[in-house]
DNA sequence: GATGTCGTTCTTGTATACAAAAACGTTGAC
DNA sequence: GTCAACGTTTTTGTATACAAGAACGACATC
């Protein structure tokens, strides 16, 4: 039997919060969950607690654990946030990226891109999420790229949804080579400004999609 | 007996592993502290889940928790990223801010301003606080402001020590000042840069700080 | 008939008991 | 004398038992 099942609990109840199995406001129970992983409450609650501190979660004291989803205003906040980060990201590897890495970003967008043509989006999904893994690298900063790693990792459902959008696969691309050559130039303000672009513009995105979907919402 | 005592030892611990009280790679033993506390190790242990997810200290699966101070380097980063995300919140706020949010800015400033001239570098550092506190509401942006305030805490010992450093009361103000201009003239680069220049050179400055203490170290 | 209060039940928070893995020391062989 | 293997001890991870607060409902009172 392995250790640490409170940790595969944890990431199990976060992909499922993730993914919508729990609708917003819905309160997670202790013994059911329990009984579901065939587990004491124990683990449950310490998954509990990760959960909470991540966000995806609410704790109210005595009361139990609420799935807590952002909001369509907190959503275009968090992508707000995201792309600020991801534009200081972008300042910084403007310095200091090798040729090496360059030449790297620039092979991961190839391969993109081939996705693109081949409709392959569950391929584009994970080679634009390298993409996002090497600039964050690259900023040269350890602590930023686990900031950025801890909201990315965040976004992740939103991301996805948004990406069926029609014509969005190309458009990103082309956002891409326009990061990478102002890398390649050196230019931090246009790499800044290129990312910012190309991240804020995927929570305007959602945003638009969600509007459609429930028009007469409230 | 009041509940969530977990919550209580969270803080006390943080507070504690901050000032110092335990040395960097120190094992926090669950039950000494249990014994310590009062209680049993379940709320030991909850602290512990909380203070991993804020970096304080690190989780071997196995092993037990070790306390985890930042490194020069990772502190460094840490105000690195604060300077970026401040940066985000100025350009923000230069654009939603109000005359009535502007005027309380430069009342906090100016007791800022009288503790300097009157020595109190205990009520410096609150309005010091409050002056940061209203950028990241000021911004605008909830999510952003929340994410500010996590790393603000968390930096503060930090920011502590080095306001120690003589002169730098006065030095700060002034920053402080200019950055309030900038966003009373709806300068969105101005109020970044002057606010990216106060935050960063606090991380710049303990750096030296620190290399002045231990010389030769290493 | 509505409302407030009391009691039951359910759920969370904490303590304790148990299991398993890792650290440590001891002992034995080379 | 050194090194390795085994057993003991300590410590973490999990289960269960217990305590206390909150939700819920019934009953009484106005």
């Amino acid at each position: 039997m392995e250790p640490r099942r409170a940790e595969i609990i944890a990431d199990t109840l976060e992909g499922m919060i993730l993914d919508g199995t729990f609708a917003d406001g819905a309160r997670l129970d202790e013994v059911q969950l329990a009984a579901r992983f065939k587990v004491s409450r124990t683990p449950i609650r310490e998954a509990f607690q990760r959960l909470a501190l991540s966000g995806l979660v609410e704790q109210i004291p005595r009361r139990g654990v609420f799935v807590r989803q952002p909001g369509p205003v907190e959503l275009i906040e968090m992508f707000e946030v995201m792309a600020g980060m991801e534009a200081i990201c972008a300042r910084l590897a403007a310095r200091r990226i090798s040729d090496r890495a360059l030449a790297e970003m620039r092979n991961v967008n190839a391969r993109c891109q081939q996705a693109v043509q081949a409709g392959d989006t569950d391929l584009y999904y994970r080679e634009n999420e390298s993409f996002h893994h090497m600039l964050y690298r690259q900023s040269g900063n350890g602590f930023l790229e686990q900031e950025c790693l801890r909201l990315h990792r965040r976004l992740k459902p939103f991301r996805r949804l948004q990406l069926r959008l029609r014509g969005r696969l190309g458009q990103s691309m082309a956002e891409h080579e326009a990061v990478v050559d102002a890398l390649a130039d050196g230019d931090e303000a246009r790499a800044a400004e290129a990312i910012h672009a190309h991240v804020a513009v995927q929570g305007e995105k959602f945003h638009h999609l969600m509007a459609s979907l429930k028009p007469a919402a409230e």
